[in-house]
DNA sequence: CGGTTCGTTGATTCGTGTCAAAAACCGTGG
DNA sequence: CCACGGTTTTTGACACGAATCAACGAACCG
């Protein structure tokens, strides 16, 4: 599963202090409301961190006494259950922010999906920054009332759903969000995590992940012969699946 | 369905100015923030406005040019699908901010759920007063983080707990939302939506949701013999089973 | 190479959904 | 007060979609 979007950028190297000003995702985050002096400010708070493959950033419940915003690679959010049943709230990557839901304590576990970078913050920094910019504070809110809506979307596609309206509601979903930042292939899409992450995030198990996907392949909706990845043969039926009128 | 709140409170008035000051949910609501001038602000661009059950507030979809606060009966939020299914994202009630999710449109529909009386603020206006008042920017970010939380804890329930777990979570929600303004008896839950309400929250059908509320009531959790209330009977019972280790 | 993880596919089970009917409840008006 | 139609709730019989259990091959790695 040797992804080549990683191997090009050295995601290795960790610089001591940040240089939020030649950020490539300042265009994306919060990091986008601020002019040079408050980037100024930011950076001087800034850690940049990097944590390897399966590695965790926070367990839920962890006192929320620090924020990241991805720099690089993919993450996963989760909240468990007290016998093991997982479900993943999200893939966090580039541009995302980690540390909305919660007030005192982390809504859910974060672990790395793949190699990953991220800016970290101490809590207290943040606040203080949020009550020194005001424009800091509204994208931040405007960043939540997103979040929110996107979870909400989410609740339609677990509570009432059928496990190939799911899968395509997903697969577009992330079209949608790679388009956030260019350089990805039209028509393919990133495929980072496992079957089984895929399922613990769609509310299905990991074999019926796996034979949606090949129902998909079967059907010429999608072509996975590369590792990875995806790549989206037929949209316009992928929708109609998504929306939930054609069977 | 003659729910005794609301005979004691009355609905039907509408008056038509605001009085913040002497508002009863003045501790609850994002008006908690505010001084007296700021309330002042407030009550001048708010209109009292009241729905009958049934009646819709706002489709999904329509121009997100009013936002809400609820002083007095219940709603529910919800998504539909192309083919009518339902996905209800909550059912707000005194206190409760509507208008959260979402930009430019409303990411969700809402509808009177019983008589139920609200303050309309102009969108634009909403944006003038979080400018001029910092706290209040800082309160609605707040709440928008709290509803992401609860949000997420809907998509853990969603995506993984039994019909079981499904209905002793949704018991014990309400009775941690019913703390948050007293006059309500301990150990009951008001229980103002029918079984599909509480079915297209919880995403199952209402006959799956009638048969756990009779399980439940024959395993003496609960008693619903009065109409629209529960009576919570055994809470450890159902924390056990909301929790996901007890079967 | 052996060990591990991941993906695919098949056989079977099980929890909810679906369909149907009756009972309980509601407000209304005779 | 009771009869009425409409809605909601309950319960049963059955069907079906996704979960479970299991086997196998492919890719990866030390």
């Amino acid at each position: 599963m040797a992804l080549a979007l990683l191997k090009v950028c050295n995601l290795h190297a960790t610089p001591r202090l940040a240089d939020c000003r030649h950020c490539a995702m300042r265009s994306l985050a919060i990091c986008s409301a601020l002019d040079l002096v408050e980037l100024d400010a930011l950076e001087s708070v800034v850690l940049p961190i990097t944590r390897h493959a399966g590695q965790s950033l926070f367990h839920e419940g962890d006192a929320l006494d620090q924020v990241f915003i991805v720099t690089g690679g993919y993450l996963r959010t989760f909240k468990l259950l007290a016998d093991g049943r997982r479900q993943i709230t999200g893939f966090p990557t580039v541009g995302d922010f980690l540390g909305l839901a919660g007030k005192e304590t982390h809504g859910f576990g974060a672990e790395a999906l793949t190699q990953a970078r991220l800016c970290q913050v101490k809590r207290r920094d943040m606040d203080d920054l949020l009550g020194r910019f005001p424009d800091l504070r509204k994208r931040l809110l405007d960043l939540a009332r997103h979040e929110l809506a996107l979870a909400q979307e989410q609740q339609l596609l677990l509570g009432r759903k059928t496990s190939r309206e799911r899968v395509a509601s997903f697969l577009l979903a992330l079209v949608e969000r790679d388009k956030r930042n260019p350089g990805n292939r039209a028509g393919f899409v990133a495929l980072p995590m496992t079957r089984g992450d895929i399922g613990d995030y769609l509310g299905l198990t990991l074999e019926t992940v796996s034979r949606v996907f090949s129902a998909f392949r079967r059907e010429r909706l999608i072509d996975t012969s590369e590792d990875g990845v995806a790549r989206i043969l037929d949209r316009d039926g992928l929708e109609a699946l998504a929306a939930g009128d054609g069977g």
